[in-house]
This record gives structure tokens, C-alpha cells and sequence, in this order.
DNA sequence: CATGAATGAGTTTTCATTCAT
DNA sequence: CATGAATGAAAACTCATTCAT
């Protein structure tokens, strides 16, 4: 009577409100900042609630990771076919992951920011993903050497070392583009595109990336 | 084990066992999470004395983030000469970078990943460093498009994103550098290096940046 | 000895089980003094229920001052009838003042000692309720004075002047009555009647004010 | 060198000064909130020199009270000559009373308001101080009795009773006084002499005590 | 299921007080 | 004497977490 009382749902939809609320304050105070009274709150739900389900602070964050590392995990494999060329499928890659942290920025905040500051805990479930995410980058990287007719004489460190590279690069063009109005994804990873495949010096000359002219 | 019950030290001393053990604690547990007490007691005194001298969790946190940026930033700037050639002074920046971080892990910890992290008073601390960087890196390349004859239609948004990205890159490399055991700061240079400059396309065609033979 | 430990009761009853703990020991300790901690044992509860049903020991100390302020005029208010003559009505209002303050010592000590002690915020609380006790106390004098055909040639400041002093002699004799074991509120209404009706010069000429015949 | 340095003063001396600071201190901020930081600070001195002189907190509230017991005693006790009839000696001491806690407001302050919010130990200070006036108002009223050839069925208790609102008056008056601007210690000796000894029945009817004619 | 009532354990912060120099 | 260095003890306040209904 009264105030509309949302119904009873499914504990799935349910979960997901939570994991949905907390992403947001997690995302946006971090760990220890958020309070579960907030969550609770923000997810329409009560708090004994909240614990039933998804059990402690920690496994609720842990639950958040996990789902936000998936989804953008997700999202860039299903943007890059296999069957195209190297360039073209790092091209892809970048492409989904900037518009995909773009959508989700809490979501890319909690990854990015909050899981790797609260201990080895949390930070071994981005770990996880990102790992994930260079794997498939020095793939691409030894595909293309392997094309080039280049040996594998590049060593394997040395290949990790570029994975890493070309990862933080796109993490921080993921928040500057975040940060700057008016950038897309598509600027974005143009230019980490004709950085990472061009290189400065090549650029200095006046020989970048070739733009891609295979798509839309 | 550690250090001697050393009494009655001048307060500058103090101060700085202070922001040691500040900087230790903040940069493993994050701002949030580091508590007062352990902090005081890894520094060897009472808690009184640390907020008598620094004031609040907040003022210590920001002395911390002040100290070690003010390091950082002075470590990169001195190992840099202004009159050599861009790929010189970029080389030579990032090795500084690199070795600065590889010493000062805890202190590179509260920079990049605890300022960030806990609002905007505190992230306002680094970024004014780390625009110092940025604005280090988006001169290099304009000088270096300059020196190739290039004429600056290299748009200054299109620089400012390369920049973000080299930086982003150093900054994840320095992480991994910092996980990976064995790996030293030139070696991290280098690949950096090679990545920045010549680009992956180059070094798929056996065409990497050419190996610093300038210095020792 | 006490309260026995009574689980889950309804807010507003611990909410008055509170305000008697902290009017008791504000009252007798002052309010810097005062620990949240003794007051919450006394309350019987913990401290996070003080603070979650009172938000602060400030807003703890104003919700004491408010209860007690509005117990103690409505006491007064209650004893006296409006369209009795002003002897009258100023003997009423001192008997239900002196039994009043008699039997809730702490929360007159609140009111008196301790609310006006501690900056104009606590002090603005309870100067609302004594001036309306002077207004009223004013009123009656002017009232008399107009019984008395006398024209209202008393200057203003001089029947404020009056009622303070009233005032002021009648929260010395709650005070002193209360430290004096067998003294009675009628007692201490009729000593103050005389001197305030009758004079220090008549009473010495054997002509005190007349008992009050048109009562009980 | 550089800053002027208060020359080595007699103890006696630089104890006054600490009390000087300490009532103004003590009487602002109540005993609690007054920290010996400030107080040592106002005084001019180091905190360990307030140590070695006053021993504690508790201690140089102590003297402070006795201090200004003292002073206001001594004062009320100067302005009346033994010899002159009752309602002068009554009217002097009235005159010097407002006088002195006018002249005086953070002693007044201490006496009045701090030292009797803080626990027996200090209030029994003020009390034999307070109990030196009462019993001198007692006298007063016993003596007026004698001379007005009323034996003294006035019971003690009543007698007593009668003293300690006159003194309530006072200091109620004292503090509006005060509070109030262009009162002066004149006017608030008048009002209460009015009050006391004439009464307010008497007001009424037009007889108020007969206005001093007697000095000044 | 859903919730109001309740708390143990810990946080930052302050202060009176004492030595060693 | 005078002072900078130092601390034990406690206070206000918060939060994740759990029951009883």
C-alpha cells in the first residue's frame, strides 16, 4: 500500500541489479570506500539481502570483477574474426575495447583502477583477463612476424614486453579518450593503430598506417 | 629485525622515516586501506608524533605523492640533455624512467595506480607531474617531426594522443618490468624503444629502431 | 542492577532510553566530558545504535536540551490557569517549577549548568524556552502593575531587569533546594514568593506577602 | 638575536601571567575544551614551565578559581563598611559585585558558569566562596531583622533561603547585565535593591526602596 | 523472502603529560 | 631554566555483518 513495491524477481535479475549498483559505487569510491549500505540502497534491495546472495564485501567486488572482465573480454573477441589479416585484426581488437570501456566506464574503472590497488586478491582476477587479453595480442603480434617470413628470433620476453606495452598504451588512450569530450573509438584507435604498427620514426616520415580501407 | 629504538631525532629525519614508511604502506594497501597505526608503527613511532608533524591521513598521503613525484619527475629530467637529438633524449628519458621505478617501486605504486585512485584532491597531485611528462613527450615528437621535415600537420590532438599513448605504454611497462623478475630498466628502454619508434609494422619487416650506439 | 537486557525494542523507546542515559550524564559530567561510550552503557545499547538513532554527540546533546526544555515548560505552563490574579499565577508557576526541577535534577542541570556552558549553539537552545519563562514572568509584572493602577511608568528595561531577577533567584533556590535534603517545593515557592511579592523591607516590618488561603 | 625575548621574570610574576592566560582561556572554552597548548601559548610560555609551576590541568584550574574567588571576594568585601546601616552595606556590596564581573567577565565566567559544570572537586571551591557572600547577605538579613526589632522567628532555613536568591538575583542579573549594552553595574544594583528590598508588591503600590541619597 | 534492530572491531584524531638536552 | 621530541590513553565515529520477526 502505497509506494510501488517493485515484485518479486528471480534471484538472477536480482543479482545482476546488485552486481549492477555495486559496479557503479565500486567503480566510482573504490573498495574500502564503498559501503554496502550504499550498494544495498542503490540496488533497490535490503541489505541482509544483498549478503545472502552474494555472501561478503569481498565477494561481492570479486563478483563484479569477474563479470566486468568477461563482458569486456567478450566483447573484444567477438569484434575480430580470426580468418582476417594481423593489422586488420589488431584494428578490431582496439576498436571494440575503446568502445567498450567507452559504454561501460564504471565497469572499466573497477578493472583498470580499483581491482589492482586492493591486493593481490583482487588484482589476480583482472590478472586473469588481461593476461587473456596480451595472450591474444602476442598471437597477433607472432602471427604477423611469422608472415612477414620473420623467424622467431624475436624473443619471447621481448614479445611479452611489446604485449605489454601496446596494452597500457590502449589503457591509457581508454582514459584519455574517456577524459577528453569530443574523442571516439574509432580516433582512439586510429591513432594508437598508426602508433603501434608505424611507429614514431615511420610517422616522422611520412609513412603511417596505411587507414583501413577494408570496412564501412 | 629493522631498525634500532633510535631516539630523539631532529624532526626532519623523523619526517622522512615518516614518508618512507608512508609511502610502503600506502603504496601496497592503497589510501583507504593503509591505516594510521601501521604506518606509525612501521615507521618506528608513536602515532601522535606522525600527526604532529604531518597532520592528517590526507596531508600525509599528499606529502607522499608530492615527495615521490618530485623524485620521479627530477630523476627522468636529469637524465636527459637538452642538446642531443629527440630519439637520444627519449632513449635516455626512458631509461631513467624505467630504473627511477625499478628502484622506487612503492613510491611508483602510490603514483600510478593509489593518487588515482581516491578523488580528485589527490589525482590533481599527479597529474600535474604527470602532464610534465606528457608535455615532455608531445615536445619530443613535434621536434622530431620538425627535424624530418615534416610540417606540423600532424594535428596537435593526433600528438597529444601519441604522447598519452608512449606514456600509457612506459607506465605499463614499468609495471611489468616491476613484476617480472630479471628484467632490467634497458632492457625495458629498449623495447619500448624499439615499439615507440619503429614501430611494429617496421620490426615485422626486420626493421627496428637502431640500437643506441651512442653511449657506454 | 538495572535495566535487564531487553532485546529488540521498538525505536522510540530505546530512542527515550537513550536521551534518560545522556540527559543523566551530560548533566552530571558536562558535555565535553561526557563519553558517548558511559552513555550507551548506560542506554544499555552499543554505541553505533546511539549514533544511528542520533546521528552525533552534538545532535545527542540538542535532542536532550529540546526534551528537557519542553518537559520543563510545559510543567510550568500546566500549573498555572490564566485567568487567575498575578500573585496567583506567579505561586503556581514557582510550585510546579521547584517540583519540576526537583524531580528531574539531571535534566535541570542540563538546562541550567550545562547547556549554556558550551557555545551559543547549546546556549541558543535554551534561551528560546528561559525567555519565554522571563516574557511570562514579564507579562505577570506588567499585569500586576496594571491591577495596581499603576501606569506603565516602570521603564521597559526596568520590568526586564525584574523578571530576570526573578528568574535568576528562582533557578538559584531550584538549585540550592535540590542540594538541600528535606526541602520542599512548596517550601522553596513560598520562600521566594515573599521575597519576590513582599520585599526584603516589608518582610523585616513583619509584613510578609500573605499565605496563599485560595488553596488546598 | 632576531625576536625580542621576554627577559627571565620573577616566578611569581610569570605564574600570574599563566593564570591570566589560563582564566581567560578556562572561561571561554569551559575546562574541557581548553587545551594547555593554548593555554601555555597565550601565556607566553612553554608548556613543561606551566608543569613546573602548576603541577597539572586540574591544579591551574584550581587556582584560577581561588584566584578569582579571592579577587571577587575581596572586592565586595572593600566596597561595604561595617558600619553603615543595612540596606547601604546591602547596596554598596550590590555596586561592587556588578562592578568587579563587569570589569572582570572571563573570571566571572569561570566562578559562575565552568567551575560549577565539572564535578564536585571544583564546585566545592566555588561554594566556599559563594558560601562567604550567602553568609554575608545571612548577616545582613539577621542584623535588618534585629533593627527592624523582629525577633528572629524568621527560621534559619528561610533566612538562608532568602540569601541564596538574593545572590541567584544577582548573578543573573550580572550575567544580563552584561549581555545587555548601557546597563551598568549602577543601574543593576538599583533594579535588584528595588526587587529585593522593597518587593514587588511594594513596586506595585508605588513605594520602591527609597533611592540612595546618601553618596555620590 | 524481506527487514528493522543491533553490534564487535576498528578507524582517525586529540590531549595531558614527560624527558633529554 | 627552557624547549623540542615524544607518547599512553582515550574519544568520536563508521562499517561489515548478523539475527529475530
Amino acid at each position: 500500500m502505497g509506494a510501488v513495491k517493485t515484485k518479486r524477481m528471480p534471484r538472477a535479475v536480482r543479482e545482476q541489479q546488485m552486481l549492477d549498483a555495486a559496479v557503479r559505487i565500486f567503480g566510482r569510491r573504490g573498495y574500502m570506500a564503498a559501503s554496502m549500505d550504499e550498494i544495498a540502497e542503490l540496488a533497490g534491495v535490503s541489505k541482509p539481502l544483498v549478503y545472502l546472495y552474494l555472501n561478503s564485501k569481498e565477494d561481492l567486488f570479486t563478483a563484479c570483477i569477474r563479470r566486468e572482465a568477461r563482458a569486456l573480454s567478450d566483447a573484444v573477441r567477438t569484434g575480430v574474426r580470426g580468418d582476417l589479416p594481423a593489422d586488420r585484426r589488431l584494428w578490431d581488437g582496439l576498436r571494440a575495447f575503446f568502445a567498450h570501456t567507452a559504454e561501460h566506464p564504471d565497469g572499466w574503472a573497477v578493472l583498470h583502477l580499483q581491482a589492482r590497488t586492493h591486493g593481490e586478491l583482487f588484482a589476480a582476477e583482472v590478472t586473469a583477463m588481461r593476461e587473456e587479453i596480451v595472450a591474444f595480442v602476442t598471437r597477433l603480434i607472432a602471427v604477423a612476424a611469422r608472415e612477414a617470413h620473420r623467424d622467431p628470433d624475436l624473443a619471447e620476453r621481448e614479445v611479452a614486453g611489446l604485449a605489454e606495452a601496446l596494452v597500457g598504451a590502449a589503457e591509457a588512450l581508454a582514459a584519455w579518450a574517456n577524459a577528453t569530450p569530443g574523442t571516439t573509438a574509432r580516433q582512439a584507435a586510429a591513432t594508437l593503430m598508426n602508433f603501434a604498427w608505424a611507429g614514431l620514426g615511420n610517422l616522422m616520415q611520412g609513412r603511417p598506417w596505411s587507414p583501413p580501407r577494408f570496412e564501412d
